[in-house]
DNA sequence: GCCAACGTTGGC
DNA sequence: GCCAACGTTGGC
């Protein structure tokens, strides 16, 4: 087992079934089949999601009298800079992580905090398995409705790779979405803001490539 | 702490 | 299967 951390990952939610998908969201374009091919996973455009973005919270928080706080340094600092990323109980978000394949790089991303936005970079270093934290009564996340025999919930392993050059506010990614929205670029169709609540988020290389590029650009 | 957006639940 | 009520996310 991976560190057991307890990561901050989202959402509460039930019923549903396990392994496939159940999505439910009302939204046209997202409609995917549990984990298949990357093919299955971009609704209409053939955009290729290869590359992830990850949320969670770097301050303390406490859910049911237990802290959720998960930041970047809090991965740096367990062994081999690995953890799981437990918790997640939103279909969406656990069918993305279904797709995730070793080796695929991620984005962490630092929410609901003071300077909320992208702070480092990981990678899939195990492909989903069982959230075992779904059936420990004592976990913040765990979820009664979910049976052993099929379990609902999934998780993948992660591992610290290295720091952005430059924390990447949410604000300066904002301002490129809706430039690129009016002008066309990159970010105009990102999920961080066309679905602002998902923990778990795809990202094309596109999209990937030009976020990693601003390290390296004089913030906006 | 507020609250908008939106996902989930459950009555009908 | 609709939809109102409720709960959660997460920026501000």
């Amino acid at each position: 087992m991976p560190p057991k951390k307890k990561v901050r990952k989202r959402t509460i939610n039930s019923d549903g079934d396990a392994d496939n998908e159940v999505d439910s969201s009302p939204k046209p374009s997202l409609k995917r089949k549990a984990s298949s091919s990357v093919e299955a996973l971009e609704g209409t455009s053939a955009k290729q999601y290869c590359r992830w973005l990850m949320k969670s919270e770097p301050e303390s928080r406490f859910e049911n009298g237990i802290d959720v706080k998960f930041g970047i340094e809090d991965l740096k600092a367990l062994p081999n800079q690995t953890s799981c990323w437990d918790g997640v109980r939103n279909y969406q978000a656990r069918n993305f992580m279904c797709q995730m394949k070793e080796g695929q790089l991620a984005f962490f991303y630092h929410s609901n905090c003071k300077e909320p936005g992208i702070v480092g970079i990981m990678k899939i270093v195990k492909e989903a398995y069982v959230d075992h934290t779904q059936f420990d009564k004592k976990d913040v996340h765990y979820d009664a409705r979910s049976n052993p025999e099929k379990p609902k919930w999934s998780m993948v392993d992660i591992q610290y790779q290295r720091m952005l050059k430059r924390f990447l506010p949410l604000s300066e990614l904002k301002e490129y979405h809706l430039q690129h929205r009016t002008n066309g670029g990159p970010l105009k169709d990102i999920m961080l803001f066309t679905r602002p609540r998902l923990s778990v988020q795809p990202l094309t290389t596109e999209e990937f490539d030009f976020i990693l590029s601003l390290e390296d650009q004089e913030p906006l």
